[in-house]
DNA sequence: GAAGATTGATTGTTCAATCTTG
DNA sequence: CAAGATTGAACAATCAATCTTC
C-alpha cells in the first residue's frame, strides 16, 4: 500500500486536491443555487437548466445548425434535435428551414421565451449582486486568470488535437482566454463568425448578457 | 452589436460572469481531461465517472446504506440501487447484508476494482504532476480559499435550510471549507463518524488522498 | 456522395409504488 | 408504521441507421 502520501513530498497534492475539489464544489453549487434557482424563480413555464443554455444560445447567436447546437449543449446531434423539437411543440421556440440551405434550420425565440429570459435574467442579477457584494473584484479577477492559465494549461498538455472547445457552458464568452492561449476554436465564436458574415439579419438580441 | 460590456453600469457584471465563466470552464475540463481521462487511461475495464466515484466512496467508508451512496454521488435511491447493482454484476464490488441491521447494506472493494482504482490514482497523480507543476502552491491556496468562501456565501444566502451538503462530487474532503463556515453537515463526513462510532471494522482503507 | 436532420433501440435517470426488516 | 432497498413506468441521453437536400 504506497501510493499514499501526496505528491511530490508531502502536501502538494492534498493541497491540488483541495484546489480542484474547491473549483468543483463552486461550480456546482453555482449552478444549483444561482442558475437554476434563477430558472426557478423566473416561473412560469418550467425548464431545465439545459433548455435555458439552448435559448440562451438562441438568443445570442440566432443559431442556425442544429450540429452547432448539440456541439454548445455538449450534447449529441440527436439529443439536440429532440431537445429543439420539444423546446418548439412548448412555444418557446421558433423552427424554420433556412434560407439559403434548405437543409440547414433557423432558430428563434418566441414571446413567451423572451419574457422567461428576461425574467431568469433578472433574479440571476439579484442573487449575483447578494453573493458578490462583499467581494473584492480585483480578488475576482486574479483568481479567474489563475483558473484560465490552469484550464489552458491541461488543455494543452492532454487533449488530443482536432477538437473544438466546448466546455462554456452556460457562460459563452466574448473575451474566451482559453481560445486566446490555445488557439483552440470554439463553436459559439465560429457561429457567430458565420453568421456575421452572411449578414441575412441584424438580429440584435440586445437583451442577453448586455 | 453591442453585447460587450457587463453587470449594473460597466464592469462589475462582466468580471463575474467571466469569473464564474472560468470557474465552470475549469471544473469541467477537469473532469473531462483528468479524471475521465485518467480512468480511461487506468484500462482493462470500462467504468464511467460516475462508477467510480461510487466505487471511492467505498473505498474510503466503507458505505453501508443505499441511501448515502446516493447522496454523495448526487442521484436519487434507485439510480444508486441499480448501480450497485450493476458494479456487483461486474465483480466490482461485493454486497453483503448489514450484520447489525439487516435492511442496510455493506459494501467492499473486490481486487480488480482495487486495482482498478490504485490504476486511476497513479494516472491521475502523473496528469496532476504535469500540469500543477508549473504553478505557485501559495496561489493555488489562496485562489482555494476564495474559491471556498464563494459557495459558502452562496449556501449562506441561497440555499434553504435543512439540506445536507452533497456537492463534493468526487472530491472527498476530510476538511471541507463548507461544512466549517456554514456549520451544514455533509454525508461523507456523517457517515464517516457513524461508522467509526461502531467500531465493526478497522477497515483501513488507508490508500486512498491520504 | 456528403452534410444536415431526424428516427429507433439501448442505457441511465427520476418518481411512485412495493417489499422487507426494525 | 418508519426506514431501508428494490422494481416498474416515463423521460432524456447515446449510437446507429435513415431520409433529404446540396
Amino acid at each position: 500500500m504506497e501510493m499514499t502520501q501526496g505528491m511530490s513530498e508531502h502536501g502538494a497534492s492534498g493541497l491540488i486536491d483541495d484546489f480542484l475539489g474547491s473549483a468543483h464544489v463552486l461550480a456546482a453549487i453555482v449552478a444549483d443555487a444561482i442558475e437554476a434557482e434563477s430558472l426557478r424563480e423566473a416561473g412560469g413555464i418550467p425548464v431545465t437548466l439545459s433548455q435555458l443554455k439552448l435559448l440562451k444560445l438562441v438568443s445570442m447567436t440566432e443559431a442556425q445548425t442544429i450540429s452547432d447546437v448539440a456541439a454548445v449543449l455538449g450534447v449529441s446531434n440527436a439529443a439536440a434535435s429532440k431537445a429543439v423539437d420539444k423546446l418548439v411543440r412548448m412555444m418557446l421556440l421558433r423552427r424554420s428551414e433556412g434560407e439559403t440551405d434548405r437543409r440547414s434550420i433557423h432558430l428563434s425565440l418566441t414571446e413567451p421565451s423572451r419574457r422567461l429570459l428576461a425574467a431568469y435574467q433578472a433574479a440571476r442579477l439579484r442573487k449575483l449582486e447578494q453573493v458578490f457584494g462583499s467581494f473584492e473584484l480585483n480578488d475576482l479577477r486574479q483568481a479567474a486568470q489563475l483558473l484560465d492559465r490552469i484550464s489552458a494549461r491541461i488543455v494543452e498538455q492532454g487533449v488530443r488535437e482536432g477538437q473544438m472547445c466546448l466546455q462554456c457552458g452556460i457562460y459563452f464568452r466574448e473575451k474566451c482566454v482559453l481560445r486566446e492561449l490555445t488557439g483552440r476554436q470554439c463553436l459559439f465564436q465560429h457561429h457567430k463568425e458565420r453568421s456575421g458574415r452572411r449578414g441575412s439579419e441584424p438580429a440584435a438580441p440586445a437583451d442577453m448578457r448586455k
